[in-house]
This record gives C-alpha cells, structure tokens and sequence, in this order.
DNA sequence: ATGCGTGCAAACGATTTGCAGCCGG
DNA sequence: CCGGCTGCAAATCGTTTGCACGCAT
C-alpha cells in the first residue's frame, strides 16, 4: 500500500511544493526538466495518480478540460479561488454552500451527492499585466 | 449571424429536445443514427459548439471530462443536480450561493469571478437499478 | 450565384498503457 | 531477490480541422 520511495517521485512532491498553485501535469513536467530533476511524462501522470488516490493532491478540471494538480494546505473538503491565468490559488471553505448542496440534493431523491464548486477569476497581478 | 436552418441542425436541435437531459455529443450522434435522421459526427460537434455559443443549449463537463449538451427551460444562470449514470437532470439556483460566490472572490481581490457550481448524485431510479 | 454547412478522414492534445529493464525494500 | 516503478513509444479517446462538394438563402 505504502508508495515506494524512488527518485522520481521525491521530485515530483517537491517540486509541486515550490510551484504552491494548481499546475497541469506537463507544466509539472517541465518545471522538473528545468529543475534538472528529469522526469518520464507518464510518470509524472502516474505519479500523481497515485498522490491523488491517497488525497495528498486536489485535483481539478481547468475550463478547457485540462486537469490540474495541487498539494493543499488542509486535507478537510474545501474548495478554490483560482486564477485562470497564472493558476494562483485561494483555499476557501463555505459551510453555508455545504448544507445548501446537501439539503437540495435530497430535496430530488438523490443519492451519493458530490458538488463541484470552484471560483475562477483573474487574480490582481494578472488584471495588471493584462492591462498594461 | 443568424444560423442556417439545415436539416441536420434541425435534427440536432429536435433530438437535443427529445432526450431532455444532458448528453454527450457521441450520445446524441448515436440518438440521431437511431432516430434515422443520421449526422456526421464533426457535424454534431459543431452544431453544439453553435448552440452553446448562441446560449441555446448549456454545456457541462462529466467528472471524466467529457462535454455534456442539454436545453435547459431557463436561459438564466441556474446550476445543475445531474445524475451521474443516467444524466436526469434538475435545474436549480442558489441566490445564497450566487452572492456567497462573488462576495468571497472580491475579497480576495479577483476579477471577471466565474463559477462552477454542480451537483453530481445517483437519482431514485439507478439507486433501485443498481440494488437489484 | 455565394458562401456557410457537411462529411470524411487526418490531425490533435491530453492522458493511458504495454513491455522490457531497473532499483528500492 | 522480487515486484513495483520507470521510460519510451504506441495506443486511446474525445474533439477539432482541412478540404472538396452540396445546399440554404
């Protein structure tokens, strides 16, 4: 059950550490080429799989489908204010949303609920850079 | 501007209709194909891509990241609780949750806010299916 | 007529997988 | 030593696109 320890997947942990926001598994994959820590492409996916199945990496869909990846602060359920441009990220909770979501739900007969709740917007620095 | 009316859009538009609840494109290729009226595949693609853009249909994207299409009786805002086997659908909104959304992303001084709100579950019917 | 719409097949881009060799426990 | 891990390339899969032709306006 324990992951092996091996090179590769040392870089990949840490390297997702340093770059702190949501970051798609190519630029992970690239981040590590430049860090001189080179990593196969499928292993970078598989070793985020694997991060993912244990819950020590959120994981979620950018708009165009592009999954992205994040080791995150709090392990509890929470959600994210992201920046769709440099992938910044603003951990986020609503209780009140939980409950809304849950008592809805039931409200239909519906089972097994799971909500996708995610803010994208474009952070301070970005709306600067783009308007200059 | 205005698309023309062919007749495969028309198919489209009519199957989109019948099926009521959210689709994939090959699904709805498939629809066609049974209801006789056969399209091709790029084409449906496209005819979708024209409806979403024209805000005639919404689109939403399954938890495995493929594109779903559905009419939807309401062209204002609302959310979505989708079954995740069967794709019933029911239209919701949350004034709660709309104003939660933005207060929470201004704060953080974040522009152009965007959110994705959806609800996933197992409705009635597949709960008995898969009980069985 | 005119050019958008269509079909088909090739192109794509992200992710997955088969397989032979490697290496961590 | 042994089985999980890796790399590479080939395979998937949903979706997009190039191109020649047809049809709605």
């Amino acid at each position: 059950m324990a992951a092996r320890m091996t090179r590769q997947r040392t870089a990949v942990v840490e390297t997702l550490d340093e770059l702190a926001d949501f970051r798609s598994a190519q630029q992970l994959h690239e981040a590590l080429r430049a860090r001189g820590e080179s990593v196969g492409l499928a292993t970078v996916y598989r070793a985020l799989q694997a991060l993912a199945d244990a819950s020590e990496v959120d994981v979620l869909r950018a708009e165009d489908g592009e999954s992205l990846y994040r080791r995150c602060a709090r392990s509890e359920h929470h959600h994210h204010l992201v920046c769709r441009f440099c992938g910044r990220t603003v951990e986020i909770d609503g209780p009140t949303v939980e409950a809304w979501a849950s008592k809805v739900a039931a409200a239909q007969g519906f089972d097994d609920i799971e909500h996708t709740i995610e803010l994208w917007g474009t952070c301070a620095d970005c709306r600067a850079a783009a308007a200059k």
